[in-house]
DNA sequence: CAGGACGACTACAAAAACTATAGCATGGCA
DNA sequence: TGCCATGCTATAGTTTTTGTAGTCGTCCTG
């Protein structure tokens, strides 16, 4: 089940209460008070409770009740919240199909300046030693700044590689790996597309113990 | 600053709220109601409410009240809840002293069987490619359970290096670094010291959204 | 002995969350 | 047209938590 839950529709008000959420976790970090939201938007707690059950029953957030007198938990799924890590995007699909996510990677979006986008499972060794297979690369969804960064890119209808990307004259570029036993190649800026810019990697157990399962 | 703040004695009912908060934290991820936690502890709210008050003058956590009916927020400082980010252990200092903390990694303890209990922060090219300057690696402090595996080791006085670790007869042992342009030392066990196992690492923006300073 | 800390309690006030019920509007359907 | 379901809103009353104020006894110390 790749697919994130939320797919059927909202009604307007459900909207606003959702849209608000996001927002509110955005600029605050956490989760809102139910009274205190209601408040702000100028509606009642009983009706504000009723929309986030309804959004709890189609799958946009998780509204779990703690008995009279206790906030209750109010947690926005991973979809909304973490950056997806993607395993391995089939030819031709450009942007992040929803489809193979694996799993997502909370707590990282904070920090605004150094932001990613998305991460990918590494599967070969072009770039070994310093890039490994199983390490986690985190990627900026951007072109990059500068010639001779390491950038996620495809050539054609081909998967997802990293390497070096170096700008030459004439609309080229060079796709040179970090392992020498692998060939540079040379391509035109019309076969090549590119998905995003290194922006670091987590190796070993850090990567498995960040990971929340989809 | 480095030393953590907490060095004020606490009397016996303040070590027993301490100590079931760390308990409480261990157990669940998150701290708990002040009425649930008053209940359990056989005590009143009031009374509970004052120990955390002393707690927080005494620098052992943050209490700040959000008014009446509002959960109030209740944090651990970073010194008891994450891991230390150790900058350069200078020579003869073992263990982790809490001087030459830097800061530290939250959220990395919840996986038990791949547990980290300390990080460094690498210095020299003897591990590059595999591992690189600025990185930041997480180790277990245990002895390695087999030859050849990276470990955080001084020799003598001298300070932390990361090295492959070979073991061989007669008591010696082989520090083998990744660059061959590094030499392989060999050295008897009596003069070695194992200050942890290699476990992970992180690399790039990851590594500095991460952190939460001392 | 006075003063202060420590630990605990009672009593009351304010706010949040829960429950139950009901008033409208809209749209589908027999 | 009448009926019913759904979406949105509101009122009233109850339970629980949290906060504030004040009291009481013990123990240690100057």
């Amino acid at each position: 089940m790749a697919t994130p839950s939320n797919t059927q529709p909202l009604s307007p008000a459900q909207e606003r209460v959702y849209q608000r959420l996001l927002e509110h976790r955005r600029n605050t970090g956490e989760m809102p008070d139910l009274s205190e939201l209601a408040r702000g938007m100028g509606v009642h707690y009983v009706t504000l409770k009723q929309h986030l059950e309804a959004l709890q029953t189609k799958g946009y957030l998780t509204f779990e009740s703690r008995g009279r007198g206790r906030s209750p938990r109010l947690e926005l799924p991973a979809e909304a919240t973490g950056i997806p890590l993607v395993g391995d995007i089939p030819a031709g699909s450009l942007g992040i199909a929803s489809a193979h996510v694996e799993a997502y990677l909370p707590n990282l979006a904070a920090s605004g300046a150094l932001r990613s986008d998305f991460a990918l499972r590494v599967s070969g060794y072009s770039m070994a030693d310093l890039i490994q297979p199983d390490d986690i690369v985190l990627l900026a969804a951007l072109r990059p700044s500068r010639s001779g960064q390491i950038c996620a890119v495809r050539v054609g209808e081909d998967e997802v590689t990293l390497k070096y990307l170096d700008s030459l004259p004439k609309g080229q570029y060079q796709l040179r790996p970090h392992n020498p036993d692998y060939p540079t190649v040379t391509v035109h800026g019309s076969e090549l597309s590119i998905d995003g810019v290194y922006r670091g990697l987590l190796r070993g157990s850090v990567a498995e113990s960040l990971l929340l399962p989809n």
